[in-house]
DNA sequence: GATGAATGAGGATTCATTCAT
DNA sequence: TATGAATGAATCCTCATTCAT
């Protein structure tokens, strides 16, 4: 967690800091992560880094925090589908996932890294932070294939996996197919999201898991 | 390119070279893989690292060109079924190469570290590399759309982003969830395929993407 | 020496504080003591530590002018031996300042650090703080010889020399050969000290002694 | 162990070297040891010293093997007399310990840091070197007990105490009481130690400890 | 009187690369 | 061709101290 000293920084500062932390830890690896950098850009000195945070792991681990959070905030804005079926429920989830991803690339990038990079601490954190949408996923196929919904044929954990490895993806291959400028996204009120073939592409990806999962 | 050195080296030194750099680019970020700890490991002078590489770049793309060569040599070694189902296809590709990274798995995890990681290389040449697979499966995909098999509704592009993301993810995903030891892979004639448990895990993967994707 | 500031420091706050800094300075090099550490420990800001104490060397002399305080009131506590020995009187002192040791290993340890240890004062401010004790034995030698009863043909300053250097470093002989958990003399009444074969030690150092140095 | 790199060294360079290190290391603290400013100095790049030391312990532990050698060599330089009474041993023992300090006192005062200051270094390794000469007194007053020329009532691990603290401390207090300037030590063939006045502190040690240790 | 944010120099160590031998 | 010594910038992090509030 950062310092007392963090939280009590003037807002606009404070803000400054998480947009260029945002930026560096989205664009590098954990390791290339310079503190250095961070400092020279943020204009603080060195030591004051380390007046906020108590390492490189504190600032890390603080971000992916704040991007839980964020997510969670997000998902709660948006109501899900009212109707109880298993597909219509994926569907409002594949799409305000890819929301969340474009509207915050920057946190978006750094869950991503935080699954698919090497990052220098202990695997259970890291564990958990990894299988948090896995674990979603898997109860929501048991609960469907309960419903009737699911072919029960479908074993739960492979399907969570394929859910799980389509949704974490999805996002980045909807920005380079439609080769959409991520710093476009960092504006407020994108409306990149409303365009048709962009909402094709989704609709068809949850298509093609409905007509391979549904119970017949 | 490596140097004609390199390749003038006698034959049991160069592999041990190539079995400690597979090593080292496996089980390391671009960034963190140390020419030094190389050349330490490989017992060879740090100077000459620089007699067969220009650099870690050329050292680095030294591997992934090696990867794609052994995984064709791969494929070749194993004919495809003879009939034409696009599907019977797709099942003998996804089984192949989730053989391919259980034979390789220091090759599969350097490319899939080209594809996940950040490597500091020229944004062309990267690209080059990750879209290797994707564009096989795009054009599998049309093909299997003009014989009939795949349902024109589809689009191609968006049924090669699902396959593409589900063939990478399935080897590591099998490893961690039947608790494989990648050490054990590493060993010759690893029976480890053989498990019906495991065959069924790429079966199942299969048959939902056949039912959400075949024509009716 | 301290602010007025510290001075006023409620009683209660002040012994808190001093017995921080205690520890810190027994427990580390001069170079090695972090003023951060101590205000976090003593849980006090940072900028307070520059409000009782000039800079670190201003708190290390006041912590050693304690010490010099505080054995000078604890020697008084226990009189001496009323027969004019010299050696009984040396008996005395050594049973006496072992006693003291045990009842402030800290403020011992401190001292044993200035003696001993690289601390960065000038020259002179140390010299005379390692100088304190040697030049009271000279004094004792040079009067058991004026008594007739300590061998005149033996240079006074060699003599305190040795003496000095006993004295010094036998409490942490004892400690370490007994095993004695430093830990359990800072708690009050501590009896450590009637062990009978701990006191066998030190008669028997003032018994070679006095062989040594007596006139026959 | 210093790499290979560093015995590989120019004769001249390697002197200098670890002249300067000698310097630094019998004038700070093992923590306030600088590398950097030892790279200064030597004027060597700062990466140099690790090719030369694994790090500043490795470097730390090597002055340290290199005091013990020379130490035996200059002991094994020096025949012990040949008569066995362990008080003429005693004696010698006393003298060449003190030339050798005057010879080396870098060295010598590396040691004593080793002996008395705090070295973050594991625990075994520090006893093993502070209680070598400890060990060795207690050997030899058990064998003055046996041979009956030391009193058998005296507890050799008291006498062993005395004699190691008294031994360990004399040359620093010889360099203090005659004021010699530890640099003028530094120059080949020093005589300070041919001064009658000096000797004479040393046989009344000695004096001292036979009178109060002899059986009588 | 108390606070605590800011600072920049300095700590040990690792790195990829060069180049004279 | 092979070597391995040299380099200096970069890494993360800790420090004592100052000063505006």
């Amino acid at each position: 967690m950062p310092t007392e000293t963090f939280f009590n920084l003037p807002e606009e500062k404070r803000t400054r800091l998480i947009d260029i932390l945002l930026d560096e830890f989205a664009e590098n690896d954990y390791d290339s992560v310079s503190i250095n950098r961070i400092a020279e850009r943020a204009r603080i000195a060195k030591g004051s880094f380390y007046q906020y945070f108590a390492d490189k792991k504190d600032c890390y681990l603080y971000l992916i925090q704040l991007g839980i959070e964020q997510k969670t905030a997000f998902l709660r804005q948006t109501p899900p589908p009212t109707n109880t079926d298993i597909f219509a429920y994926l569907r409002w989830l594949l799409d305000v996932g890819v929301q969340f991803q474009f509207h915050n690339p920057r946190l978006a990038q750094i869950a991503y890294r935080a699954i698919y990079d090497d990052v220098p601490l202990p695997t259970e954190t890291m564990q958990v932070i990894r299988q948090g949408s896995y674990a979603y996923f898997k109860q929501l196929i048991a609960q469907g294939i309960a419903e009737g919904s699911i072919n029960p044929a479908i074993d739960s954990d492979t399907a969570a996996f394929m859910l799980n490895v389509v949704f974490t993806e999805l996002g980045k291959y909807l920005i380079e197919r439609f080769a959409i400028d991520p710093a476009s996204l960092l504006q407020e009120g994108a409306t990149v999201l409303l365009q048709p073939d962009l909402r094709h592409v989704i609709e068809q990806v949850i298509d093609i898991l409905e007509r391979g999962m549904r119970n017949r």
